[in-house]
RNA sequence: GGCGGUGUAGCUCAGACGGUUAGAGCAUGCGGCUCAUAUCCGCAGUGUCCGGGGUUCAACUCCCUGCACCGCCA
């Protein structure tokens, strides 16, 4: 196994305000690192923001401020979903770092360097009071696509990267890594895009100001995704040579939503290939939310806001559903009325309740005291045959990055687990004390069941698993330090400890 | 316009490398338990498996074609 996992969230432009996509993603990156941690790996979590361009500098005339000064007021804004969501990233990284800086003239230096770059002019249809470029493709009826005003042909020197030249060696690149890009059916997308031919790319502009300089060469400034994506390297020290980069890099998984996958697909990699640096191992790109049936926009006004949600549901449910609800990759459908549906027939009823039945009766019979499990029954068979099933099939899932698929299978665990509860029937064993070892026994399996499935959980509601883990495990060690491959045996429950007569973690939610 | 994908129970989807009664969850109806956050468990379903044609002893599963929807590209 790969003793080091690497993730990254894309960086957030920061002039936008952190919505349910920011969320969604980050979130995600959140459950594999947490996941990845618990299989025993160093985790390098990265996010960030994207602090460049025109958008910033105009936002920040209009307030008095300079592009960093306003910069620096709204990056709390995505800073903030650290915590929010429980998010347990190891690093933050900002486009407007001298660090960034140092590392994106770096790589630019290098393709330069060996001809990859090139000075030629950019030609376009330009806006002069937006002063924004378009393609013929963008403009609305000839004109702005945001202000509608006419645009006039404009021409400007600008560098451009030789993406021609690596279109056999990305395609060779995705030949030999069939994983690079999931799921399957994005990578044949841009693998047709590749094969159709790549022309090269300007990545500098003379009419931009606020970004990093291309080096030596006044008036020119790098222009966006050549600055963005860098990011990730930037992240772990480049261009020094420092035991991040050298641990880390190349990254196991760039998350990222469906509409930027090309970039990171096929300008990243080029980028990197040019400068003589390895390429990523993954590209992921998930699917788009659309709110109780509607694309999500601000003129809908139904644009769902992260910190509202986890506010009147908590980050663990939020999460819940945002992970549970659909096959990752694909799009989804988000309402707060599945969301609640979920949260309390899943988490409370199902998992929360089992946990609950069943200290309730250790609390009532044995008062509290965990009893050695006797002998096992035939009845037993099918609660310890899925518990002991669930790391496998938990990490089968997590491997292809199945969320739904993972959540999927714990819920069944615990299905059983309730099942089990009720076919034993411990209140009617208790009656009689000929049955108190069968009792125990139910009990313990009953239990057991809950303790694999909290570890399992861990991922996806971190504070919520914590808690159950912390009423199993009295006196244990934390989930942040707990092994899959040591915890996650079943069995693992210790007879002896004295449980709590309740737990409730997921307290049901009021529609 | 080019390339690719999807079309299966009311809903969301899984599955079907051709072969007895096509599955899950949710929703619906009925029943059971009482330990538990009025929670849990069981039972019952319903489907021209998009339309048409072909191959075959046999197709929902393969081939062709039509329609609808989606994605990428132009």
């Amino acid at each position: 196994m790969k003793e080091t996992f690497y993730i990254s969230t894309p960086i957030y432009y920061v002039n936008d305000v952190p919505h349910i996509g920011h969320a969604y993603t980050t979130i995600a990156c959140d459950a594999l690192a947490r996941w990845h941690r618990m299989l025993g790996k160093r985790v390098f979590f990265l996010t960030g923001t994207d602090e460049h361009g025109e958008k910033v500098q105009k936002t920040a005339a209009a307030k008095g401020l300079s592009p960093r000064e306003l910069a620096d007021q709204v990056v709390t804004n995505f800073q903030g979903l650290t915590p929010a969501l429980t998010i347990s990233n190891t690093g933050f990284i900002r486009t407007t770092e001298p660090r960034h800086y140092a590392s994106v003239q770096d790589l630019f230096r290098k393709s330069l360097a060996n001809g990859d770059i090139y000075l030629g002019d950019y030609e376009g249809w330009y806006c002069v009071p937006d002063e924004a470029y378009w393609t013929a493709l963008q403009l609305a009826d000839g004109n702005c696509p945001t202000c509608g005003r006419p645009v006039e042909k404009r021409k400007e020197p600008s560098y451009f990267f030789r993406l021609s030249k690596y279109q056999e060696p990305l395609l060779d690149y995705y030949r030999k890594h069939p994983d690079f890009i999931r799921p399957e059916s994005r990578r044949n997308e841009v693998v047709a895009f590749v094969e159709g031919g790549l022309n090269d790319l300007s990545v500098s502009r003379t009419s931009l100001s606020w970004g990093i300089p291309v080096p030596e060469a006044p008036g020119h400034v790098i222009y966006v995704w050549y600055d963005a994506l860098t990011n990730y390297i930037t992240g772990l020290g480049y261009p020094a040579p420092t035991a991040e980069f050298g641990t880390f890099w190349p990254a196991d998984i760039h998350m990222v939503g469906k509409d930027i996958l090309r970039f990171h697909a096929v300008y990243w990699p080029a980028f990197l290939m040019s400068a003589g640096i390895a390429p990523p191992l993954g590209v992921f790109a998930h699917g788009w939310w659309t709110v109780e049936g509607q694309k999500m926009s601000k003129s809908l006004g139904n644009v769902v806001d992260p910190y509202e949600m986890v506010r009147k549901y908590g980050a663990d449910a939020f999460r819940y559903f945002l992970l549970r609800e659909v096959s990752f990759g694909l799009d989804g459908d988000f309402s707060e009325k599945e969301l609640i549906k979920r949260a309390n027939s899943e988490l409370a009823d199902k998992l929360g309740n089992l946990l609950n039945r069943s200290l309730g009766m250790l609390g009532k019979y044995f008062a509290g005291v965990v009893p050695a499990p006797g002998p096992p029954e035939p009845e037993d068979a099918a609660l310890s045959a899925c518990g002991r099933n669930i790391v496998p099939a938990v990490t089968a899932a997590m491997d292809e990055v199945a969320f739904h698929k993972a959540l999927g299978a714990i819920i069944e665990l615990v299905t059983k687990g309730n099942e089990y509860v009720q076919s034993t029937q411990p209140w009617a064993l208790a009656k009689d004390p000929g049955k108190r070892v069968r009792l125990g026994t139910v009990l313990y399996n009953a239990l057991e069941a809950s303790r694999v499935a909290a570890l399992m959980m861990a991922p996806f509601t971190p504070t919520a698993a914590q808690k159950l883990w912390k009423a199993l495990v009295p006196g244990g060690k934390s989930l942040e330090n707990v092994r899959i491959d040591r915890d996650g045996a079943w069995g693992g429950l210790a007879a002896g400890a004295t449980l709590p007569a309740a737990c409730i973690v997921f307290p049901k939610i009021e529609a």
